[in-house]
DNA sequence: CCACATCTTGAACGATCGTTCCAGTACATT
DNA sequence: AATGTACTGGAACGATCGTTCAAGATGTGG
């Protein structure tokens, strides 16, 4: 019927989430999205919608991306506290690149639905897998029994973004290693 | 010699903070400023420069202005645990509104030389106001011997950091509440 | 081979951005 | 009172913002 699009979308929007970890919202322009997505405005337009239709789906494979990765990194060691650490471990490893949710959840707070209902999505697959984990490495006796499970995983995932945003505040590798230390210290 | 200002500069940094707050750098018109500040654009641009002076002028005020209720709330109580507690308590009731210290970390990161100086100043004397008091709790005996002081410091600011943010992604004060107890939990 | 749908590219839109120029006004000093 | 400085509010600047229009190129289905 008609001609097929030249550029691959997934590409596209891997380069728009580059460019939105670097620069934010509001400090990435139209013009910085063609540039380094590689295709026309107009396709960007086209495909997209709008700059918030470009966001959206940047901070959704992004999202997707970074649960994936923490759920494998999870369940990766036989026992599961190992897995924990782990999965911060690759945080720490990867803390000097900025992170999209935080950023996004900085910018715009709770002000987007769109947006909101996209961070509960992939936030509630991430409290799953690591409340999975807590209860796997309890289980294994590496965690104290008297902790509600509940705030545990939140407190993991906010250690997760403390370190992020320590680290975009300058903190070095041994100073966030430290931070993962005492966390971990909480749950036991 | 000449005519003296009529507007309250204290007053107008005040209200740049609000705004700043609400909206970040990127986020926040001058058109915002003016009307918020109360003042002529011309007297805007007068007094600070640019609106990236007006930016420094509202950060700086509002970090000082932290810094000192953070130091004052950890002396506040005869057993220095408990003054850390209170500063938590502090920081988990107010965290609906946002913090200008978390957003103005996330949007500029280390990349303006002179917003990185503002932070290293008052982030010296919240360190030493927490060291102090970390400090005073271990020989009252609420703290274990064997942690570093240092990364203990880092890590309690990290945590008002981390309360902050979940409290942006919407998280209510029951939830910011148990992120606080289980974060003491680490120091015993 | 023709016709059409969608591509690509580049110019152009109105709106808003941060910033500055311009008068006119009010206060402190000589 | 006269002088001069720095205030005030508003109009206007060029630049850039996100977005759209217009035209030519390209590949597919009838």
């Amino acid at each position: 019927m008609a001609r097929p699009r030249e550029f691959d979308i997934d590409t596209a929007v891997q380069a728009a989430v580059e460019v939105f970890r670097a620069h934010g919202f509001e400090g990435a322009s139209a013009q910085m999205l063609v540039d380094a997505m590689g295709i026309g405005r107009q396709s960007l337009y086209d495909t997209f919608g709008d700059k918030w239709g470009v966001y959206l789906a940047a901070v959704k494979r992004y999202s997707q991306d970074e649960v994936r990765t923490h759920a494998e990194l999870l369940t990766s060691r036989d026992r599961a506290i190992e897995g924990i650490r782990a999965m911060f471990d690759r945080v720490v490893a990867e803390a000097d690149r900025a992170c999209l949710g935080v950023s996004s959840t900085v910018e715009f707070g709770c002000g987007r639905p769109d947006l909101v209902k996209l961070r509960e999505e992939s936030g509630a697959t991430l409290v799953r897998a690591v409340k999975a984990a807590l209860a796997l490495a309890r289980e294994q006796g590496d965690i104290a029994a008297d902790l509600d499970m509940d705030s545990l995983a939140a407190f993991l995932i906010a250690t997760i973004a403390s370190i992020r945003l320590a680290a975009r505040g300058g903190a070095g590798p041994a100073q966030l290693s430290a931070l993962v230390d005492l966390a971990m210290r909480a749950l036991r």
